[in-house]
DNA sequence: TGGATACTTAAGTCAGTACTTGACTAATAG
DNA sequence: CTATTAGTCAAGTACTGACTTAAGTATCCA
């Protein structure tokens, strides 16, 4: 159940910064603190903040704080919201060209 | 064969805007003209065109021109390039829960 | 208690982005 | 041929967004 209600426009403009998909690789592999995150990343801890809220606004990630340290985890229903919405896209996609398929497969031929 | 080579970065940079994804949208149901593409946006057709450029250098489109018509299409690649870097986090994070309910589901077992 | 750690917040800078306008070219319809 | 349609190009503007610095709070450790 996720905890925030996940927005699609909110996900993929998140998504869209490499910096953003570089936090969500990591935390793909397991929760992690806002300042081990930043470690590898050539930025400032408040930049790595701003970046882990914005991921949060968009229901892509869950943080929660225990004592001094916020630990970061992924909240899946961001990402296959976005896998979904992708999906339909090839949904459509592949539909149309069946109905293509269709009309050029017709063997009325004489 | 895509036309164009596929960049990750590009195609998710690509998709953080709405007006680009209701490009997306409408392009996934079939080609279509780049005026009949702005028709239903509320910006001018030069910003249309400014849009379907960015989304033809990130590889999701594909543009061609006869006489004066400039039709665009759906160049599949590009989503899926996509698509898949969203499965493989969710693989990331399947795997890991998996590991997760090794060690939870057998405390005394063997 | 005092110093280090781990954020947090606010303010400001600067580059990038979406969008517009206006002038232009090329194709096509009457 | 002329008018219209469809797109193209180049500036320019206004806004957003990523990032920094600097000062502050809360927790933890010795």
């Amino acid at each position: 159940m996720p905890r925030r209600k996940v927005n699609i426009n909110r996900v993929f403009h998140a998504l869209g910064d490499a910096t953003r998909r570089a936090i969500v690789e990591k935390l793909s592999e397991g929760p992690i603190s806002v300042s081990r995150l930043a470690k590898p990343l050539d930025i400032t801890l408040a930049a790595v903040l701003q970046h882990v809220q914005i991921l949060e606004e968009s229901g892509l990630v869950h943080t929660e704080k225990t004592g001094r340290v916020r630990t970061c985890r992924m909240e899946p229903a961001g990402l296959s919201a976005a896998e979904q919405w992708i999906g339909d896209r090839r949904l459509f996609w592949e539909q149309r060209l069946d109905r293509l398929g269709d009309l050029l497969a017709e063997p009325d031929e004489d």
